[in-house]
DNA sequence: ACCCTGATGTCAACGGTGTAGACAACGCTG
DNA sequence: CAGCGTTGTCTACACCGTTGACATCAGGGT
């Protein structure tokens, strides 16, 4: 147990003093204690999630992190692989929200609960969710959470073949919808207000006579709200389990 | 009709002599057509259909016109708005792919056609589909294919609340399953082998007794289609719809 | 016939991006 | 204390989207 490294809690800002007129010689490093990949992974979640997206950078997250922004290639190889391991680290968190009352008895609690968490974990973390939610990382907790929900639907008595695909299904239409909700809510605010004013700016004042159904509706759909879709497609999805179950 | 604009048949290559030892003037013009936001939307698509994501720039687009990338400035105003208005080209191609044939009194014939003809749509363009799937043309495209849908869900017998509801949960659960995958489809080789072969190459290869589900299902996690996941989301919803008519 | 005006294409340049490669300071092990 | 691998620093490259000044064109009014 030798070199000291960095975790959650450390990381004061380092003296940039380069100490007056020092000749062309490299400044030394103030700093005791080293990186890792966990507190860069967790610096950079912070960063995504304060500033969005677009502060996603290596200049900037060097900065953060008080380090030269090249540093972090000693960690990760390039930037996917930094945001498919703040992904990962997202799951995690999905994963650990979830386990307070699990009964793996219960699979419809099961996806209800991963439902539910990784809705909220998309709306926390939008800008990595809306770059990674279609990738495959690997990692732990991706890892662990496969594990659960293929042990937790095979539990609950369907085969291996309808078990795979009823897991795909699940987990596939939600992501796809948390990765769509958290692909526009991470727009930059310019875009986001031409986009959301969409259908009280366009869909209201169409002609009526050439779209009397998209006039009829434009007050009811500004009103629905996202939550209530991925509830919907959510049911949907667990009643399609139901009744491949009762078969 | 006056000034001839280029077609989706025109577009020469354009003599780039610049007549030998020519002063600091700018060249002239041998072109008699200009470009037009059609043919421009035309272009870019052939383009990321052709060479990928990662063709669409500025620079490479302009080369493909035989044009100064600047040029195409004159006609959007920003990438942002031409990716958007390459989208609403797509959801026109897969409104005319659906028209032949269309009983619109058949709604889930309608639902089917649209969910078959966007699957083909992401598979076919996935670099501009996985960019815009999640944001809102406002073009005509759209808002043609957002009135058919409307109105077939409502001529169907439901209440405008749940005509709305459920007109958004098929969209939504439409688009973001094709998004997902058009995201994938869209990556870069050397991504696209680390992701795909997950499940080959992580899976199938965890520690037995810390993974046992994850290791059962391994083989079958690999032979399962994405076709046959999206089917069963898209009759998911289509069985909601069923469930609320009844009611 | 002329000039003027608006649309359109060209060019150079700016600030930003991810990342490679050479180098230097550190911490550990002999 | 010498040596060595790890880690952070610096410089530099190629590329990106976008802006603003300018040139050229087409067409209309007079």
């Amino acid at each position: 147990m030798s070199g000291e490294r960095m975790t959650a809690s450390g990381a004061q800002a380092r003296s940039a003093e380069p100490g007056s007129a020092e000749p062309a010689r490299r400044r030394r490093r103030p700093r005791s204690v080293s990186l890792s990949s966990e507190f860069i992974v967790g610096r950079a979640l912070e960063l995504t999630d304060r500033e969005g997206a677009q502060a996603l950078t290596m200049r900037r997250l060097g900065e953060e992190l008080g380090v030269d922004p090249t540093a972090v290639y000693r960690h990760f190889r390039d930037k996917d692989e930094l945001v498919l391991a703040c992904m990962d680290r997202i799951i995690e968190m999905v994963y650990a929200a979830m386990e307070p009352g699990l009964d793996t008895a219960d699979w419809r609690g099961v996806l209800r609960a991963a439902a539910e968490q990784s809705w909220l974990a998309c709306e926390a973390h939008p800008a990595i969710y809306s770059l990674a939610f279609h990738r495959t990382t690997g990692g732990p907790g991706e890892r662990r959470m496969v594990e659960l929900l293929l042990s937790t639907l095979s539990a609950a008595g369907l085969a291996p073949e309808a078990t795979v695909l009823h897991y795909r299904a699940f987990v596939d239409s939600m992501l796809a919808m948390c990765g769509m909700k958290s692909g526009t809510n991470s727009l930059e605010a310019h875009l986001l207000d031409k986009d959301a004013s969409a259908w009280t700016r366009i869909y209201a004042i169409l002609p009526q006579e050439e779209y009397p159904a998209a006039r009829a509706h434009a007050g009811h759909l500004a009103a629905v709200t996202e939550r209530a879709i991925f509830s919907s497609v959510t049911e949907a999805v667990i009643s399609l389990i139901e009744t491949s179950l009762r078969a």
